[in-house]
DNA sequence: ACATTTTACGCAACCGATTACGTTAAATAT
DNA sequence: ATATTTAACGTAATCGGTTGCGTAAAATGT
């Protein structure tokens, strides 16, 4: 066990004063050269590190930036949180990481801790449940920047970053219609979340506008859980008119669909066409390969680390930024061609 | 901007002193039940919070856990993630988590940073260039527990945990042998890391046992870069003997591998059998269905978390666990059936 | 040569908790 | 009734930096 060297110790081997050591360690102005130097260099070889706690304790301020999400183990979510990593490692703040596990529980014990932690600012993306905003009144409170991504929800002066959910809905639909699919599905996700309820919205967007009136048979709001696959396949065979084109809320879910119904005969795209959404790296490599809507997760985390943190540094005002929209790409693969049979 | 309670204000507040009102937050015994609650029911009501900094500047202990792995985005890593998390976060510690990005020089950078931060902790899984590892002194010094998981490196009092590589590598090939096949080929990563070395020595045992001589031409050692998977392909066809067996280092490889075989016309499992490494989704997907190994991700993350908690809460002795070997599983899929052709 | 500004640093009060040690009053022992 | 524990709290030092304010010495002005 070393002895930790404080300011304090160099301030007595070197005959000056603490807050010396402090200006100079700091590159203050009113420190001269020559004494910044000798500081500075007996810091390195005694070692010196400063202390964290102590000095987030007096700037209060701690370099680090909090982050809930629902998850932490998906494609999508990981390369997020990949990019966001990346844009608070190169400003020199940290991240402390927390998942919500899709409980309005968990998320809500996550800020608190994060907030008691610390945090210079705050960035959620919703849990799948979450339905009451109250925990983030700390944060607005305080003012402590918070920003949503992807799973947003819309708080004064907080901004947002995410894709046209909408608009990729509409795209996607188009496309399957324009492929010749006339009785269409769309397998959602929780429409309380902002993201499915653009994507549902798109879809009907989408039939009326090409003068497909649509009917509730047309949707299946599921949790999107892989596992429920079933519900999915029933709600299929169940239909009056054959089901030719499935749009569904993401990738995991297409996939799975896709497996299901090929075991049971259904050939895919000839009788049921399929699109997806977020370009998961499953969608490239299933048989047919998904077309899907590619939702720039890297991309999204860089700039949202980057922006909370400019703001952070005052340089942009986040505030008046409002909400960032990130461009996506509809991606057509086999799963929608337009083989004659 | 509200102003933050400190346990001065509530101690003004009361008329006690701030060290009972301390003591009554923290429940220590000598403290008076009524005294507790009278205090505890203030703080409630004022919103107090404990200024995390103040309490780990005095406390020295930050109840943070650092986290560097080579990089946050890829399917098992992430899943670890979440279990780390889990753990974490079941015992009432923050996790702060860094991304190498492979490269030795920010594995460096992103240790002192958790060292600066106070962690009470390190876990680290190695990027795929480190050699050297002097970054980690600092904390061996100071008896600031480290553990290594899955990229490990073997450090003085210093637990690891991860899968038996090597019976994992010489259960893949034995399973390819007993299919039939004559001509193996391995395609590893950097054998400077323990997981690939490792995974190799099964493979060559596995034939060795087997019978089979091993000759420089059944390995391959690559960067795992799925872009260059055309390196691979050139091993394969310049081959004198017409591999029919390849075991490769990940999935990602593996998958990558099928699809540019079956481009060129290879029958796989016919021509080539394939197994993989990781129990990735896409190996499920991808058809033919990869055979793999299964390497337990989550519980790999909850029980290296839960390990170095108790190590810090001194409920067992980390370093004399030494390392901990998790259970894998050979997960037998189409991509080594053999057919009849 | 004297006044004024600048430079370079020291003093000491914070930041908000924790905790060893001391003290008083109540409880128990003898 | 007196001595001894014990319970319940207060005092004050400490953790390690940061920073407003003050001041002596050096630089510049006139």
């Amino acid at each position: 066990m070393q002895k930790k060297v404080t300011i304090y110790d160099l301030a007595k081997m070197l005959n000056v004063s603490p807050a010396t050591v402090s200006r100079s360690l700091n590159d203050h102005h009113s420190i001269s050269k020559k004494t910044k130097e000798r500081i500075l260099l007996a810091a390195n070889e005694a070692g010196y590190r400063t202390n964290k706690f102590a000095a987030n304790l007096s700037k209060q301020k701690s370099n680090t930036i909090g982050v809930v999400v629902p998850k932490l183990n998906s494609y999508f979510m990981s390369t997020v949180l990949s990019g966001i990593e990346k844009a608070a490692n190169d400003e020199g703040y940290n991240l402390i990481i927390s998942q919500s596990l899709e409980s309005e529980k968990k998320e809500k014990l996550n800020t608190k801790t994060l907030y008691d932690s610390g945090v210079d600012a705050l960035m959620v993306s919703l849990a799948y449940e979450t339905s009451n905003y109250e925990h983030f009144d700390t944060f607005t409170k305080k003012e402590i920047p918070l920003l949503f991504f992807d799973r947003v929800f819309t708080l004064p002066n907080c901004p947002t970053i995410l894709i046209d959910n909408k608009l990729a809905g509409f795209q996607a639909t188009e496309h399957l219609i324009s492929q010749g699919c006339k009785n269409l599905l769309h397998i959602s996700g929780n429409l309380q979340r902002n993201e499915y309820a653009e994507r549902l919205q798109g879809f009907k967007d989408a039939m009326v506008k090409n003068g497909i009136p649509f009917r509730t048979s047309n949707l299946l709001e599921t949790d999107l859980d892989p596992q429920k696959i079933d519900e999915v396949l029933k709600h299929i065979k169940k239909s009056k008119n054959k089901v030719d084109g499935i749009f569904l809320a993401n990738d995991t879910m297409a996939v799975e669909c896709i497996k299901e119904l090929k075991k049971i005969g259904i050939k895919i795209p000839e009788e049921i066409k399929i699109v997806g959404f977020n370009n998961d790296p499953i969608s490239e490599i299933i048989s047919p390969a998904l077309t899907t809507i590619d939702y720039p997760g890297y991309k999204l985390g860089v700039l949202a680390g980057q922006s909370i943190i400019s703001h952070l540094n005052g340089t942009i005002n986040l505030e008046s930024a409002g909400s960032i929209i990130l461009k996506h790409k509809l991606i057509i693969r086999e799963s929608t061609e337009n083989k004659l049979n």
